[in-house]
DNA sequence: CTTAAATACTTTTTT
DNA sequence: AGTATTTAAG
């Protein structure tokens, strides 16, 4: 009970109020983790509810993951992990690997990412011979997304438009939504919509969650969508126990169907709700603070208040004038150097945040070459790399041998003379006789395929199958090795001895090892449980921010988080807020809201770069003047950096530089100050110049110029 | 059917 | 600029 004392006011009152529905407005640092922690302990320890009744949904499963932490060490004797604490999509997984039967699917279901699925939708747009040309897969894809989002199912689609090429839409979402049946494949949208269909056909079911879930918290509001909107008040539809903490000023994913009316309209949704507002920030500087709100307080459409803060002013923000993006990330390292020599601090203090991915390549370059460690959130993942998703796709069809796209990427890879040819007619066998394709390899003498094909196809169905056997006897570790070697991919990937196929099997060799570690730390998990994890942890659920290195990511996923410093690259007219953006008031208001998450990131000081020219397509340079957002803070808390001479150098920084004689080889065990122990993977060219890939624990590889790492030998 | 060369596409953010 | 997909040659 004395844990209340850490609470103001508001706070208390969040925690202890219950009987109703409530939403609490909680502005950015505002201590919104811990009003929810309190309250979760508060629910189990004062008002005895059961942890298995409580369902609490965060937006990122880090998030999850530490809030059960936190709740655990506030309270004694109650078996936390119990509480049902998840994203909406891994809580609906969870959900469909139940009931999804219901609906006629298997319980292995394969769940799709986007480059599944908009290869799903080729296949459609092929299917009902439609010109590529004009019915651009990618572009279908994403606009079947969206209509998913607002739950507009094809027929309604249909309905609601008299255009041709509407029609012919209509048309694909309708075949394609098939097909993802047909392969026993979810996309994204449907982990969020197929329990909403299980819940309308099945009322029992409602009933049966409804009594499970007897209080329901909601972390993030301001970017739920409509399905996951519906999912929560239908859930709460009889007990109205519900608890929603969010901030209309941060809602920043409207372009993925959020939507800030949720928040906004909460009182109309739930009636008899009870509005809590913490206004008081606890994170940042007066100056930080003040400057963020001037910007979002532009906005038109948000609720009004505003959020103050009892800290001291603090530095003023820094805008600095950069002749390009070379010349940006120069004055952002030297910044940052000064920073941290001034206040002591360390590299893991220090957060790089920008509009776009793109933009991360040239500061990488910049900290790489001055032994600035650092890691990137996002960007190329390494779930998306070929060779990693080409080992997925085996997994999955061992799993779910209906998956189509997984059968259509590896039925040839590595090559066994099964050609487009070949596949093309075994697909139109399986549609024909409306069976799943790799059903059909079963009547292999029925279709009209070459001798050499048929045996090597005879010999991959056997393969497939022996695994989908074995995938519940054996670990999942021995599962992945024992495949690696029956398709010898090892082989295939060394025999053509390029540094690239070099690359790709130490990327594999790396996958085999988070196997491992997977293996190691659930041993009683199922491939499927692997699978699962992987389609639906995020960027940042795979951050390991336990290394002292500087955080380099996008805004986007800066949310949630914080740092003393924030530096924001290209705060320019079109990068942010973006060209597309720019004419289209609700898509601006979304970019300043981002501004402002941005902004209140930083506890003590933020900087904003803004360059006088950038590179935009390939290799034209646009001139660029700074944001309009820099414009919307008031001069009395900023500081232009004087202009002095302009240095356009590459710095020539020694300090780090050391003359290594030792050399490396594959499998070489190092000792990294930063990273810690890891494994040379590989290494490219000679001496100190040398590249040299290195593994560290938590799935970490890098790449180091060998005279700047300083490795020790173990 | 496979490999190499040519062409297309990308850079807005992500579960 | 770099990768992915498509096309042409073998």
């Amino acid at each position: 009970m004395d844990y209340l004392k850490n609470l103001n006011e508001m706070q208390k009152i969040a925690v202890t109020s219950f009987g109703k529905p409530i939403l609490i407005f909680a502005g950015a640092g505002s201590g919104k983790t811990r009003v929810l922690t309190h309250k979760i302990a508060y629910l189990v320890d004062q008002m005895g509810m059961p942890p298995e009744n409580i369902l609490a949904v965060t937006f990122t499963n880090k998030a999850a993951k530490e809030m059960k932490n936190r709740v655990d060490s506030l309270i004694n004797g109650f078996d936390v992990s119990k509480i049902n604490i998840g994203t909406f999509h891994s809580i609906s997984a969870l959900f469909l690997r139940k009931n999804i039967y219901l609906l006629g699917y298997e319980p292995g279901f394969s769940i799709y990412d986007q480059d599944d699925s908009s290869k799903l939708v080729k296949n459609a747009i092929k299917s009902l011979d439609l010109d590529t040309k004009q019915y651009n897969f990618k572009n279908i894809s994403y606009l079947i997304s969206s209509l998913k989002n607002k739950m507009i199912y094809p027929n309604e689609y249909e309905k609601i438009t008299s255009e041709y090429r509407e029609i012919k839409i209509a048309k694909i979402y309708e075949k394609y939504q098939n097909d993802l049946k047909e392969s026993n494949a979810v996309d994204f949208d449907d982990l969020l919509l197929l329990p909403l269909e299980i819940f309308e056909k099945f009322p029992e079911k409602l009933l049966e969650y409804q009594k499970k879930y007897q209080y329901v918290l909601v972390d993030e509001y301001q970017d739920t969508n409509k399905p996951q909107f519906k999912f929560i008040s239908s859930i709460t539809e009889n007990h109205k126990e519900i608890c929603v903490v969010g901030d209309d000023d941060q809602s920043i994913y409207g372009w993925r169907g959020a939507d800030i009316q949720n928040i906004l309209d909460f009182e109309k949704s739930f009636l008899n709700a009870k509005i809590i507002k913490l206004e008081q920030n606890y994170r940042s500087t007066s100056n930080i603070l003040n400057a963020a709100h001037s910007v979002v307080s532009k906005n038109l459409n948000r609720a009004n208040k505003k959020i103050w803060t009892d800290n001291k002013k603090g530095e003023l923000i820094k805008i600095i004038e950069c002749v390009d993006e070379q010349n940006e990330s120069l004055k952002l390292l030297k910044n940052l150097k000064k920073i941290k020599d001034d206040n002591k601090s360390k590299f893991s203090d220090f957060s790089v945040l920008y509009r776009t991915n793109s933009q991360s390549r040239i500061l990488e370059d910049y900290l790489r070459r001055n032994a600035i460690p650092y890691v990137i959130v996002g960007g190329v993942k390494f779930y998306d790399r070929k060779e990693i998703k080409d080992v997925i796709a085996y997994l999955r069809l061992i799993v779910n041998n209906s998956d189509l796209i997984s059968f259509e990427r590896i039925v040839n890879f590595p090559v066994r003379g099964v050609g487009k040819t070949s596949v093309k007619k075994i697909i139109d066998y399986a549609n024909e006789k409306s069976i799943n394709v790799f059903d059909s390899l079963k009547n292999l003498g029925e279709i009209n395929i070459g001798q050499k094909q048929k045996k090597s196809l005879k010999i991959f169905r056997k393969l497939i199958e022996e695994a989908s056997d074995n995938s519940d006897k054996y670990d999942i570790l021995s599962i992945v090795k024992e495949l690696i070697k029956s398709i010898g991919l090892k082989e295939y990937y060394l025999d053509q001895g390029t540094d690239d196929s070099y690359d790709r099997w130490s990327n594999v060799n790396e996958l085999i090892n988070s196997i491992e570690d997977y293996t190691n730390k659930f041993p009683d998990l199922k491939l499927i449980d692997f699978l699962e994890e992987v389609s639906l942890l995020s960027d940042i659920d795979r951050w390991n921010d336990e290394s002292d290195a500087v955080t380099l990511m996008t805004l986007h996923s800066a949310k949630g988080l914080e740092f003393p410093y924030v530096f924001i690259a290209g705060v320019e007219e079109g990068l942010f807020p973006l060209y597309s953006s720019i004419d289209d008031v609700e898509q601006l208001e979304e970019e300043r809201r981002l501004f402002y998450v941005g902004v209140t990131r930083a506890e003590k000081q933020i900087l904003l770069f803004h360059s006088n020219s950038r590179r935009r397509f390939s290799g034209e340079r646009v001139p660029t003047i700074k944001s309009r957002f820099i414009n919307e803070i008031p001069d009395k808390y900023l500081d232009y950096e004087k202009r002095s001479f302009i240095e356009n150098k590459v710095p020539h920084l020694s300090y780090n530089e050391k003359n290594t004689s030792e050399t490396f080889i594959e499998g070489d065990r190092v000792l990294h100050k930063v990273f810690g122990r890891g494994r040379v993977l590989n290494v490219q060219g000679i001496g100190g110049e040398s590249k040299v890939t290195i593994s560290f624990s938590g799935n970490q590889i890098k790449k180091f110029i060998l005279k700047y790492a300083n490795l020790v030998r173990i």
